[in-house]
DNA sequence: GGTCAGTTTGACACTTATGACAGCTGACCT
DNA sequence: AGGTCAGCTGTCATAAGTGTCAAACTGACC
C-alpha cells in the first residue's frame, strides 16, 4: 500500500537507476553501493540511506518516492479569505505553500506541486472532501502524501475522514498551534532546521 | 503502456537524433543536453525528460515514441453511466479514453493522462465546468488541450464557454457524429501542432 | 507446505568512454 | 571567387564497463 519501503532488492535498485540488475551487482561487489546479505544465496539487500548516499555521492537524480519530505503544503479550501490567511500564517512559518479554490486546480497541483501535507476543508460546496481523501490514499504514486482535514463537521464525519485515510483532523476555526504542531510532524524536520539556520 | 524507458543511453540518443554517440558525448560535455554518470566507466544516462527538453530547445524533430499520444480523450462527467457509455463508443472509435468522476480527479489526470481533448460536462454539482475552462486556458504547459463542452444549458451559457475557451459544444443528448467529427479535428490538429513546433 | 516471481552466478557478447585524427561546414577576410 | 580558420562531426582502435543468456536457487506470497 504506502511506498515506503525500507530496502530495497538489486532489481529494484536497478529500475530506479536505469541499468541491469548485474551492473547494481558489480556496484555492490566494488563497494561503490552498501548492501547486506541475507543468509541463504546472499541476496543482497540495500537501504534507503545507502541508496540515497550512493546516488548524491555519484550525482544520479533522487527518484521522488525516496525524495525527503518537502516542506511543501497545498491548501484546498474553496473560500479565499480562510485559505489566505492560513497561507500567510504558514509561509511565515517557513513553510512552501500554494492555494486551490477548487478541486480541480487541486488535483493538478497535487501531482505538479507534488506537496508533502494537504490540508483539506471537508466542507467545500463544489468538490467532496471525501473523495479527495480516497483519491489521494489510492494515487500510486502520491499516496504518502500527508491529509489535514480542517472541518466544522460533527464528531462521526471526522471518524469517517480518519478511517477513509485522513491522517490528521482540527475543528473550525483552525487552532494554529495544533496545525503547525501536525505540519511539523508531517514534514522533514531536517528542512525546518535548516530553515531556521539560513 | 508505462513500460516505456525511463532513461536513454548515448547510443539511443544518437540513434533517435540520427547522429554518432560521439556526438551525443559532446553535447554533454559542453552542458548542452543533461545527463547523469555512472559510476564505474561514467557512462551517461540521459532522462526523457531531459532529452525532450533538448530536442525542444534546439528544434529538433521529436522521435514518434516519446511525443505525446495524440489521441487521448479524458472524459470529465459525474454520471458513471453517461460517462462510460461515451467511452465505449470513443474506444472503439479507436481512441485512448479516460474518466474523471469528480474535480479532483480531472485535475489529476490533466496532468498524469495528458490528454488532447477534454469533454467536460457543465452540469456537474461538485463541480464548475467554467473553472475548469479558465483554468485549461491559462496553464502553461497545457494550454493547448481542446475542450468539448457537453450541456443542456441555454445558448447564453454556451456562450460563455466559448468566451472562456471552450473549443465546441455539444448538446444533451450527444450527437455521437457530430463528437467524433468535433474529435478528429481536434486530434488531428494536435498532430499538426507538434508537426509545426517539431 | 507449495508455488512462482525474483535473485545469483558465470561466461560471453555488446556497448560505451577516451584520445587522436580526418572530413565537413559556415564565417570571415582579401 | 578563393583562401583561411574555427568549430563541429564522423571514424578508428583500445580498454573497460555493461547487457544478455542460461541454469540453479531462494524469498515471499498464497
Amino acid at each position: 500500500m504506502s511506498n515506503q519501503k525500507r530496502v530495497l532488492t538489486t532489481g529494484e535498485v536497478a529500475k530506479h537507476c536505469g541499468v541491469n540488475f548485474r551492473t547494481v551487482l558489480r556496484w555492490i561487489d566494488r563497494g561503490e553501493l552498501k548492501a547486506y546479505q541475507l543468509p541463504g544465496r546472499g541476496d543482497n539487500r540495500v537501504r534507503i540511506a545507502d541508496f540515497l548516499e550512493f546516488l548524491t555521492t555519484n550525482q544520479m537524480p533522487v527518484p521522488d518516492e525516496f525524495a525527503p519530505p518537502s516542506n511543501r503544503v497545498l491548501i484546498v479550501d474553496d473560500e479565499p479569505g480562510t485559505a489566505n490567511s492560513l497561507r500567510r500564517t504558514l509561509d511565515r512559518a517557513g513553510y512552501d505553500t500554494m492555494v486551490a479554490y477548487d478541486g480541480f486546480r487541486a488535483g493538478s497541483l497535487l501531482e505538479v506541486f507534488k506537496p508533502a501535507v494537504i490540508t483539506l476543508d471537508l466542507q467545500m460546496p463544489n468538490l467532496s472532501g471525501f473523495d479527495v481523501i480516497s483519491f489521494v490514499r489510492t494515487h500510486v504514486d502520491r499516496d504518502h502524501t500527508k491529509i489535514v482535514v480542517i472541518s466544522a463537521l460533527g464528531q462521526d464525519e471526522l471518524d469517517r475522514a480518519i478511517e477513509l485515510g485522513a491522517d490528521a483532523c482540527i475543528a473550525k476555526p483552525v487552532n494554529i498551534e495544533l496545525m503547525l504542531e501536525y505540519l511539523g510532524r508531517f514534514t522533514s524536520d531536517v528542512q525546518q532546521h535548516q530553515l531556521s539556520q539560513s
